[in-house]
DNA sequence: TCAACGAATGAACATTTATTCATATGTTCA
DNA sequence: TGAACATATGAATAAATGTTCATTCGTTGA
């Protein structure tokens, strides 16, 4: 018998069973974009500044002290993710949180970040 | 009075209220911090394989088919976010998820991800 | 109809980030 | 002690990302 052994912690049939246990890699790579999307001091400041309220491009601008187009590019990227939803209503775009996920996601990070030591 | 008006959705005053309602600016940095740390693919596998035990990092890298260097790097980018921990037994280094936030932070994830229309 | 305005978009640039390769550190055991 | 091994780390490279500037699109109202 030419069987490789390993001589760490876990047999190899162990790791194979590990690998088979772990959700799809398409899940995972879902996961990590949504995260991603999180992971911008920007996109966080825009999705807090909703946090209450439905705000146009402008006066979401004015809040985060950023230009009109960095906003409105990053507000492509959190519609993407559903995140934040738009109502087109004249010349203006109000855009508001779109899901309870969000406010749930960010106590969620403030908790970790609070707790360290 | 040469006061500015702003034709947009919502006033001057209101604007600033909202402004200082939003948590301190480093809160956000860390909580955007923090969720960089999600934002990947290799880390999230990674977090995914010590779901329900410890491993070293030779038997991470076979799970997740990725070299020891490249686990070793994003470990130590997990440590420094308190989402593992390590113990060192002899040769090898046996990391373990730090908290439970992991675990909640990633369902909550998975959740929005699978409701999505 | 056309000027003014709010928002969206594309291209360019600078910065950040993940991976790889090579090497160093630290531990075990022969 | 020194060879073998597990892990960590530094430098280099390639890829991804955020912001700015310039421009375009779409709507309003004079």
């Amino acid at each position: 018998m030419n069987m490789v052994l390993n001589n760490n912690s876990v047999e190899k049939t162990m790791l194979n069973a590990i690998k088979q246990e772990m959700p799809d890699i398409n899940t995972l790579f879902s996961l990590a974009e949504l995260y991603k999307v999180f992971g911008d001091t920007t996109r966080i400041r825009i999705m807090c500044a909703l946090f209450n309220r439905e705000l146009c491009v402008f006066d979401i601008a004015e809040i985060i002290e950023m230009g009109q187009s960095a906003v409105s590019h990053q507000l492509r990227i959190l519609r993407s993710a559903h995140l934040v939803k738009v109502r087109k209503d004249g010349k203006q775009s109000y855009y508001s949180l779109d899901d309870d996920h969000v406010k749930e996601i960010f106590h969620l990070g403030l908790e970790h970040i609070t707790e360290e030591k």
